[in-house]
DNA sequence: GAGCCCGCGTAC
DNA sequence: GACGTACGCGGGCTCG
């Protein structure tokens, strides 16, 4: 019997673009989704070995089911600008097979697809390659789905396990359970496991309707009752036409010949090195999905003896270590660590495993002295990690300290593209061609995860020893990258480097004290119920405060103020409509109050101290040091970088960031350094000027657009102009200047405009960001660091000035953070040099706090100082603020 | 109960 | 639609 292949475009597109991490080419095109295609379409062809084969897309503009029910796939998210770039490629790709593509109007793929079986009946054995639910419909023992990525068939009997019932009856249980990625509603109250379970009992969906007072579960009948209409609807919408007018029948489709000289031509323009190399070889055989691959498992003294041997002559070693996933604090001990010297080979020390049948003899000391043997000799290898600061840090704590690393994989990926975020092991694996498990994928994530002392010591080896391969192979690689980015001295002298400073403020920690927060939660508690007390009296009822939903109906239907604005799910409660309410009733008033203080209360005040290591007695938060998108770094375990500073009641928790014992706080702040840098880029005048002459900026800001002296700028004209050189920053329009300062957004405008007459220079550093930034996709900071912005060329309005902010703010932000970054690495070094016991625990974006004896306070200011000041000459000076005291409160 | 999203609020 | 970058809390929903 003849064979013919169908594959849902769609489908795999999507499939490839949300699973795959979102490549690119040189050229800044995202790639990933084509990859995905390409990969798809070349590995279903040699295995299935069809007769025939054809892509199915949806037509441009909908289907004939956007009539019959005007909601219908409405609630879907616009299709984002680094797919849509790929569609045109993808056709390019086929194009390149000599596949034809069947698209007809007024018809989707699956229509197209479900036509096709039809006529196939009987005569072909037809493979669907597509995961969507919809066709799972038209399985019989000829007709199977195939999903090319987890090499799975769906046949008739995947579709009862899957769903409880056969191919036939599956409209039926769509019709109850409805798809909410289509908007179609289904009966509100049934599942899938319901639905299976009546349509098991009724035999259909009528039969069923006619019977649904006979239904003993009470949420599914009344479902039945009220929403019979919506059920045959989502029946309606789901069953696929066999109707479709086709230029191309089963019988006419073929296997042809592709065009290799087109195809090199796009995988090249693409740069999809494997399937190029593929092509040139003329190969048949796919390239293996895995590289040969020996992981020696060590778990005797004797066998981590040979180890040792067998690694020390390597120059260079890759570690993988292999634990609990950080919840922060200083991490705890690992249970084995994989090293590689080389991509083809690896070695596993397996310490915590509990398998029965061999419990490892070496425990986490063995591989200690080990790795002293291999890294504290006179001339250590170099080492590459995925995260190294973890690494540095967790030997650190085990009294290893590391030399600085030769490469860290995740955060070298992150400056190719640091919207790449996720799964670095993943990217990892893609950038090679190579299959490699996330080591979620391998043990579970969450609570449902086997903790990696139960994983087996040879599966958690392999696992590892995969990784360390991968990312020796991987360090070449991103390094031509970064060369022909120009992003390699940021690499070279700012990131990886900061990463040895980083874990040494990470383990250093900061001390709290814990009996002044126990102070502020028992007195913010006595607070928080006489407030609680008084707003049920108001209210004239009890309700849980701080639900937005139950709050909502006190205040907008109980006592009908009036709501001011909308959320995605009702009306909004937040601080600005309750400040607009409170001129009406007291109520909201005292929600603020009560919100402020519970806030401060649950989200520091109580969960600070649970975040105290017992062995330091301090906290140890975990830096991510790309945290951000624009190259800022972030904090967790805890956020120590939105410690509160601006209300009386919330300054009072800096005052529990204290100093050891015998030593105080030393805070350095950067001023004014976003509007420093954003003189710096556009060259205005009047902007360097300012900070040439060291005034006051906001008030000359002021002073300028209203055309007075400085002098005489009050503060309600010294708060507009700072709220406009903020909002310039972050690219803010007259509306959302005239929301912040309460006054009409024509004022706004009139006030913008005389600004951008007055700062011509910024004006003009503003359009040329954007134009250079929409003719390359990407923008650049002062150290060259990228983030690519594709929405700059969407059709779609509002996208599109969002990137144009995110581009201008990128370039300010980011380039502030390459300042204090540097400088985080020269201030490390000049106190080494200067053998000065200060120690630096805290950085918040434009501010670096060290702990220090008060002996050395004078010679760590100057010295502190002058490397943040020097760190860069831009064309304004840099100015550093400087505090110190017993607390962080008084330091700042 | 775990996991996720939402609304909200804290910082720079 | 309208101001950029983060993290984290409690409520509440979904799923098993």
């Amino acid at each position: 019997m003849r064979k013919i292949l169908l594959i849902d475009a769609a489908n795999a597109l999507y499939r490839a673009f949300f699973a795959l991490p979102p490549l690119r080419n040189a050229a800044g095109e995202p790639t990933g989704a084509v990859l995905g295609i390409a990969n798809m379409l070349r590995k279903a062809i040699r295995e299935e070995k069809p007769d025939g084969v054809a892509v199915v897309m949806d037509p441009p503009g909908g289907s004939f089911r956007k009539r019959l029910f005007k909601g219908y796939k409405a609630n879907r998210d616009a299709q984002p600008e680094d797919l849509s770039v790929q569609i045109p490629m993808m056709r390019e790709l086929i194009a390149a097979w000599n596949l034809p593509i069947l698209q007809v109007t007024d018809f989707e793929a699956d229509d197209v697809i479900a036509t096709l079986v039809e006529q196939a009946a009987g005569e072909f054995e037809v493979v669907i390659v597509s995961t969507d639910k919809d066709l799972m419909q038209l399985v019989t023992d000829k007709v199977v789905l195939l999903d090319t990525v987890k090499d799975r068939r769906v046949g008739p009997d995947q579709v009862v396990e899957r769903f409880g019932v056969t191919p036939e009856h599956l409209l039926d249980v769509r019709a109850l359970v409805g798809d909410p990625s289509d908007n179609i509603p289904g009966v509100k109250g049934i599942g899938e496991k319901g639905a299976a379970k009546l349509i098991g009992e009724w035999g259909n969906l009528e039969t069923l309707l006619e019977h649904a007072a006979e239904v003993k579960a009470k949420k599914a009948r009344e479902g039945l009752q009220t929403q019979a209409d919506e059920a045959r609807l989502s029946k309606e919408l789901a069953t696929l036409r066999t109707d479709v007018p086709l230029e191309l029948g089963p019988a006419e489709l073929d296997l042809p010949e592709p065009n290799v000289e087109v195809m090199r031509e796009l995988y090249k323009r693409l740069e999809f090195t494997r399937l190029l190399a593929e092509l040139d070889r003329g190969d048949e055989q796919p390239a293996p999905p895995r590289a040969a691959l020996k992981v020696d498992i060590v778990t005797t003294k004797k066998a981590l003896a040979a180890s040792l041997k067998k690694l020390g002559k390597a120059k260079k070693l890759s570690l993988v270590l292999v634990g609990d996933p950080e919840q922060g604090g200083l991490v705890p001990e690992p249970v084995g660590i994989a090293l590689a010297g080389s991509e083809d080979a690896a070695a596993y020390w397996g310490t915590g495993h509990g398998d029965l049948l061999e419990r490892p003899e070496i425990g986490w000391e063995d591989v200690c002295d080990g790795l002293r043997k291999l890294f504290e000799g006179a001339r250590p290898p170099a080492w590459v990690a995925g995260n190294t600061k973890r690494v540095q840090t967790l030997l650190g704590e085990s009294g290893i300290e590391m030399c600085p690393p030769g490469f860290d994989v995740e955060l070298a990926a992150n400056l190719v593209d640091p919207a790449a975020q996720r799964g670095t092991s993943v990217l990892a694996s893609q950038w090679l061609g190579r299959e490699h498990q996330s080591w979620e994928e391998l043990a579970g994530r969450g609570a449902k995860a086997t903790p990696p002392a139960e994983v087996a010591v040879e599966v958690a080896g392999n696992w590892a020893g995969e990784e360390a391969c991968a990312f020796l192979a991987l360090e070449p690689m991103i390094r031509a990258r970064h060369k022909s980015d120009g992003t390699d001295t940021l690499y070279d002298e700012i990131e990886l480097p900061l990463t040895a400073v980083l874990s040494m403020v990470e383990r250093n920690g900061v001390r709290i004290d814990e009996a002044k927060l126990h102070e502020l939660s028992v007195e913010y508690e006595k607070e928080l119920a006489r407030i609680e007390q008084r707003i049920y009296e108001l209210a004239g009822d009890e309700f849980t405060i701080n639900s937005p939903k139950q709050l909502q109906v006190i205040l907008f239907e109980k006592l009908s103020l009036p709501a001011i604005k909308k959320t995605k799910t009702g009306f909004s409660t937040d601080e600005s409509v309750l400040e607009q309410l409170a001129t009406e009733h007291e109520l909201p008033g005292e929600i603020l109050a009560w919100r402020r203080l519970a806030k401060l209360k649950s989200t520091y005040v109580d969960a600070l101290p649970r975040l105290i290591d017992p062995r330091t007695g301090r906290i140890h938060p975990t830096f991510n040091q790309v945290g951000a998108a624009t190259g800022r770094m972030s904090s967790t375990h805890p956020n120590v970088q939105n410690i509160p500073i601006r209300t009386p009641e919330g300054i009072r928790i800096r005052e529990a960031f204290i100093a050891a014992e015998g030593n105080v706080l030393l805070a350095f702040d950067y001023s004014q350094v976003e509007l420093r840098v954003m003189a710096h880029f556009s060259g205005d005048a009047s902007l360097i000027d300012a900070f040439a002459k060291g005034e006051d900026v906001h008030r000359r800001t002021a002073a300028e657009v209203n055309g007075v002296d400085p002098e005489d700028v009050d503060d309600a004209l010294r708060a507009a102009a700072k709220a406009i050189n903020f909002g310039i920053i972050f690219g803010s329009s007259a509306f959302g200047i005239a929301n912040q300062l309460g006054i009409p957004q024509s004022e706004a405008q009139a006030t913008i405009d005389r600004y951008f007459d007055r700062y011509e220079g910024v004006r003009r550093f503003l359009a040329d960001t954007k134009e250079q930034a929409k003719e390359r996709g990407f923008v650049t900071t002062l150290m060259g660091r990228r983030r690519y912005l594709p929405d700059l060329a969407s059709r779609n309005r509002g996208l599109r000035m969002a990137a144009e902010r995110m581009a201008v703010n990128t370039v300010i932000q980011g380039t502030a953070a390459d300042l204090i970054k540097k400088a985080m690495v020269e201030v490390d070094q000049a106190l080494r040099d200067a053998e000065l016991p200060a120690r630096m625990i805290l950085q918040v974006h434009d501010e670096l706090v060290f702990e220090v004896p008060p002996e050395h306070v004078a010679a760590t200011t100057e010295l502190v100082r002058a490397c943040m000041e020097g760190v860069y000459a831009l064309e304004v000076p840099l100015v550093v603020d400087v505090g110190s005291g017993p607390n962080w409160r008084i330091a700042h």
